[in-house]
DNA sequence: CTCCCGTGTGGTAACGTTTTCATAGAGGTA
DNA sequence: TACCTCTATGAAAACGTTACCACACGGGAG
């Protein structure tokens, strides 16, 4: 790989020289610049970042550390993200955490080390006292899926509305008995869907009876098994607002099997809006988060961090929107086909 | 952030003597190296590995360049190439090249100023010859999903024996009448699927008919108008093998539009086992690609090129695995659509 | 006694950039 | 003429490591 030196050598002018014309900074005259350029050219010159990173400290590089990218949620945030750093120049290094506190820190300890420009935490387990101490020491970071009060950036969607909304429909669908397939007690957006849920029955009226809500762990399996748990405890079950898409579809496996009709049986709302929601059987009424905005702004936070010094944190919060297929559409359930919002 | 200099003068030593102590390299005193490991904690030193990769020209990052991660086949390949590459200390670079050979060569160059240790190349529709030719100022590079014969690694799975395996149990379960929805034609792995399902047809002795091959593209609606075509031209139809998931999943949408039961009347076979497959409806008989082990071997790959400086290239190929799931399984396809629950 | 080797340590030149400072000519102004 | 400013350029010091070389000490072999 040829380097500055080799290029200044071939145009016969000085590093100096070379390095002002690859970034437009400082006087050089018009020629030398085009002797310069044609030396880059004919040598097929890349600077090298590494070496640029030492000197400005700045790597244009940024940490992704997620849960887990084969779940379906993550992707489109990943996308998201990549695309909006990639407009600006920027690269992603793309981390498993696997809801592992432990992972979570080694990663981010690695990526330090790497002199990642900024960190995007999505859907972390660390605490938020944790998170604020290391925030020091830190490229500027951007917390997706919760809230952080403190000092720090975070993206999040409006859970209590998006559960709020979900259950409010599956009480317009005329389900009286609805339970609850929840997420795991130490994540804040579980528990803020379960306020939601909680809510929505309060104001219509209808006591909440803890028998109805199940624990989950946001997978396809346990929402399969708290689905016939739910079915065990209440057979006149007539709705379930699960906390994610993915044991939503676990439940509609669980419904099929014990041979109950959705919706028709039990209605079935989930939470997420991931791709497979709408291709299961029957397609899956859900609160779609806008999930490739998220990986976006959050990208876009840490630009104005790094690049404009911005320092308010930002606390943003999105809407997510309930989209109505027919795994809850009770009313029109048999002859309505084609309800459904394509995108 | 303290650099290894404040940590040599905590310590009482000089830098060489904490370099050693670090990478475990030269001579150093027992007592010696205790103070200097205590100096590192009490600083709190993390070693700054763009200065490291600097000198030793290593980075410990590999870049991934796949055509788009909220594709449901990549997700899985990713966290493979993850996994392995955590374990051996190296971080992902990951990058969307959306099938888009120019953004492929962006990217491409972007690593390589990068520095990356390696590259892995998913999907490409990069030439032969172009990689081949980039690969001598390249660090080794990794092909996924395509066999490169020459100068470089690849992984792939036998594109024709899960095409003929797929094909050959639609005969099995009796159709006769067997339609195919291709992936786009300058992919090799849709050819070789293409191949595999007429191989499967001429063993069987049945003609082979151009008309029933619909060219698609490897996305879900494509699939659906695919399915529609097929249909229109040959109504008699009693099977479709998809060359990907996604297609077949649109086909089976437009079967179910269109009135036609799967597997009865219709059959549906597809081709790369991602996780949706299971959950919709009826669940998709399909090909298994084992996309986990192709991220982890890839890795591997690029570990002893770069660590044991194997020159060999290795041509790798996985056994693909046909599942079989109701969405073809024409004996006992009724009996469970009809067992609703009555109350 | 001398030589050599194993051990322990420090000094310093890389690595490939950017950035700061110095220099110098050209042209304008007082 | 003397001085200043603008333009154009180069030299050299960073940036934080590793790697190479030099040196010093002790002890065993000859």
């Amino acid at each position: 790989m040829a380097t500055i030196k080799d290029v200044a050598k071939l145009a016969g002018v000085s590093v100096s020289t070379v390095s002002r014309v690859l970034n437009g900074s400082g006087y050089v005259d018009k020629t030398t610049e085009e002797r310069v350029l044609s030396s880059i050219r004919s040598l097929n010159y890349q600077p090298n970042r590494i070496a640029r990173s030492l000197v400005t400290r700045k790597t244009k590089t940024i940490g992704l550390i997620l849960p887990d990218i084969t779940n379906p949620f993550f992707p489109e945030v990943v996308r998201g993200a990549e695309d909006e750093a990639h407009k600006r120049g920027y690269n992603i290094i793309l981390c498993n955490s696997d809801w592992d506190e432990e992972k979570e820190q080694v990663y981010l300890s690695v990526l330090q080390q790497q002199c990642v420009d900024g960190v995007i935490l999505v859907g972390t387990k660390l605490s938020e006292s944790y998170l604020v101490s290391i925030a020091a020491t830190f490229p500027p970071i951007v917390v997706i899926d919760r809230t952080i009060a403190l000092d720090m950036h975070s993206i999040s969607s409006n859970n209590i509305q998006g559960a709020y909304a979900a259950t409010g429909h599956l009480l317009a669908q005329g389900c009286r008995i609805i339970g609850h397939i929840s997420g795991p007690e130490q994540s804040v957006s579980a528990r803020q869907r379960m306020q939601g849920y909680r809510q929505a029955l309060d104001e219509a009226g209808i006591p909440f009876l803890p028998e109805l809500v199940v624990g989950g762990d946001y997978r396809m399996t346990t929402g399969k098994a708290a689905a016939a748990e739910l079915l065990r405890r209440s057979p006149q079950l007539e709705g379930i607002f699960c906390a994610n898409d993915l044991m939503a579809i676990g439940a509609l496996e669980q419904l099929r099997e014990a041979s109950f009709r959705v919706p028709r049986d039990v209605a079935v709302v989930g939470y997420d809006g991931i791709a497979m929601s709408r291709y299961v059987y029957p397609p899956l009424t859900t609160v779609v988060q806008p999930t490739y905005r998220m990986g976006e702004r959050a990208i876009q936070l840490l630009f104005d961090s790094i690049e404009r010094n911005q320092p308010e944190f930002q606390h943003i919060e999105l809407e997510p929107l309930l989209e109505i297929r027919k795994s809850s559409t009770r009313r029109a359930c048999d002859e309505n086909a084609s309800r459904s919002r394509h995108r």
